[in-house]
DNA sequence: CATTTATAAGGAATCGATTCCATAACTAAC
DNA sequence: GTTAGTTATGGAATCGATTCCTTATAAATG
């Protein structure tokens, strides 16, 4: 079924008939009852295709995504349809599952689908994908990392690292350990290991190494990080491990050691994952409101596709620290 | 940048460049060269739009799903996008919120935008879905619910629920409480329910009115169920709850109450949440493994996309009883 | 009554690719 | 030395819509 059948069937132009679909310029109502039973008996829907072809519109967002199955990209995604699909916009959705590389790829195969606008979230920018970004020339975002002259929103790892330590050293701890991941992750692994160095500097306490532990991403690693912790010198009083997950295994490590928390050891973690809540003693987390930055990465798209220069603006979007049982 | 554009710088006609970028039919060498460089020079990248239009092919599957921000979406579109992937497909992202009337909305707004193939991850279906699914002569595959004369991948609730209770009945137990939630939703308040009842029916046990409670899908409606199951009669010396979660309210009220887990109260959940191996005791549940009905349903529509007649075709995805600490 | 102006509808160009068809030159075969 | 096949290229149609332009009638204005 295509506008040309349409148009045959109810025997008038091509025109008329797109007229009568997009409700421009003048049918008559004769014309326009007849085309609409037509099409309404023919089931036919109109191709988006062709009609953006012409109109240079797809009403498609594409998004680059570093994983799906993660409560930090579900969230964002959440955040991100919910203020696009009201705006009629459809979500392309593309996975580079960290492989970075296949984030200029998708960069390009995006453009070469003539996506209305781009939202990014990198876990990590290099020379060659900033490139890659300057040259792209259409409406897009980048949630969780800064770029100079690109539109953004960051969520402040360091800042609220910083301000998590704080918090343990009012409470009157003095020492603090760290599990951090690697570095090559800017903003889990670098920034917030940075927020907990500057903490501990600027309030005059001790950086001693054997506290500052490595994991990867799961519990199991934040039990063993613990571990290390302990058989290479004296545990600290309190724990900032920067995922929930590790963080659950520092405790699990914990109640293993049978040290209560959270007057032994003091824990908290970072993302304020589901998990965090249900776990005994709940844990201290800090949450990134990951949801808003999607409404807000979608927002300044928004304001792009409209016409706005908001190209550098870059929107530092709020954390909250959770205090729960654990600390 | 489009086709003519490079054709002329390179002093070619279109048809040439078309062949240098498809690799086909014949092409000088000298030429292909010349067209090259004209290429990488200009940054072009091939409309897939026009393209398609042309080919009657977007490489694009549609996707419908109830919810993003759940652990069985995640998972589902885990698996999906393992498979479509390397085979060079995009996937077109949308999301009902629940909301009935959107899975058409979405069928016609997919079908209008030529996708080759479409996913949909349905909680209910009714006759109007049904209809709108027969005319759609597109590649199709539904996940998580069976459709006469339809391919799909169906996770089996009601067996998966009679294997649970038959389980907690050969270990001993005679009084099983059941936490489900609206009957609405087919398979996991339906389904699941029935394959509860049918389990006791067949091994001679009671049915306790007070026994079957509903929540929806929080903790605190478990924890809520629960206390009603206390007041209205007596404790069972077992609960299933149809999602993780209500179990852990349930947990959290026998946990309250000074009860022990598992020897005064049996707990098992169903979906093998992140959460059931952290919290304590871990949780006995049902693994329905998503991703791989999400592999299974990707690879049944690649199939269809390939011309075999797989229309009817109906996978039951296996499910795993997970048996922790908390039976 | 002549001349705008609003209403109405269609023809044809256009968007950016692919692909069928025609043509030409060169080589190989009988 | 004609015929057939291979290599090489471009012209033009096509996909399914939108939109500019033209034309025709009817109503309104001076």
């Amino acid at each position: 079924m295509t506008i040309n059948e349409i148009a045959k069937r109810a025997n008038v132009s091509r025109t008329t008939v797109s007229r009568v679909i997009n409700g421009t310029g003048y049918v008559r109502d004769e014309l326009k009852k007849r085309v609409l039973q037509v099409i309404e008996e023919t089931g036919y829907i109109p191709s988006e295709n062709a009609k953006s072809l012409r109109t240079k519109k797809t009403n498609i967002i594409g998004v680059i995504l570093p994983k799906i199955s993660t409560e930090t990209s579900s969230r964002l995604m959440n955040g991100i349809d919910q203020v696009l699909a009201p705006k009629g916009y459809q979500i392309l959705l593309t996975i580079t599952n960290q492989e970075p590389a296949k984030e200029i790829d998708f960069l390009h195969l995006l453009k070469g689908r003539n996506v209305d606008g781009i939202i990014l979230s990198a876990t990590h920018i290099d020379e060659p994908l900033r490139e890659e970004i300057k040259k792209l020339k259409i409406p897009f975002v980048m949630v969780g990392q800064a770029m100079e002259g690109t539109a953004g929103v960051v969520l402040d790892d360091f800042q609220a690292t910083y301000d998590l330590v704080k918090l343990f050293i009012e409470r009157g701890h003095k020492e603090i350990g760290f599990i951090g991941v690697t570095e090559e992750d800017r903003a889990v692994g670098y920034l917030r290991k940075l927020g907990y160095m500057k903490a501990l500097k600027d309030k005059g306490l001790e950086i001693k190494h054997h506290w500052m532990q490595e994991g990867n991403f799961d519990a199991a690693s934040g039990f063993q990080a613990t571990e290390n912790m302990a058989e290479e010198g004296e545990l600290p009083s309190a724990i900032i491990a920067v995922t929930d997950r590790l963080a659950i295994g520092a405790m699990q490590y914990a109640k293993g050691q049978g040290l209560s928390i959270p007057s032994q050891l003091a824990i908290a973690g970072m993302g304020a994952s589901e998990i965090s809540t249900y776990i005994e003693p709940q844990l201290t987390t800090v949450d990134f409101s990951q949801v808003d930055a999607g409404v807000e990465a979608a927002s300044i798209l928004l304001e792009q596709l409209s016409g706005q220069k908001t190209d550098t603006v870059t929107v530092k979007n709020n954390y909250r620290i959770l205090v729960r049982e654990s600390i």
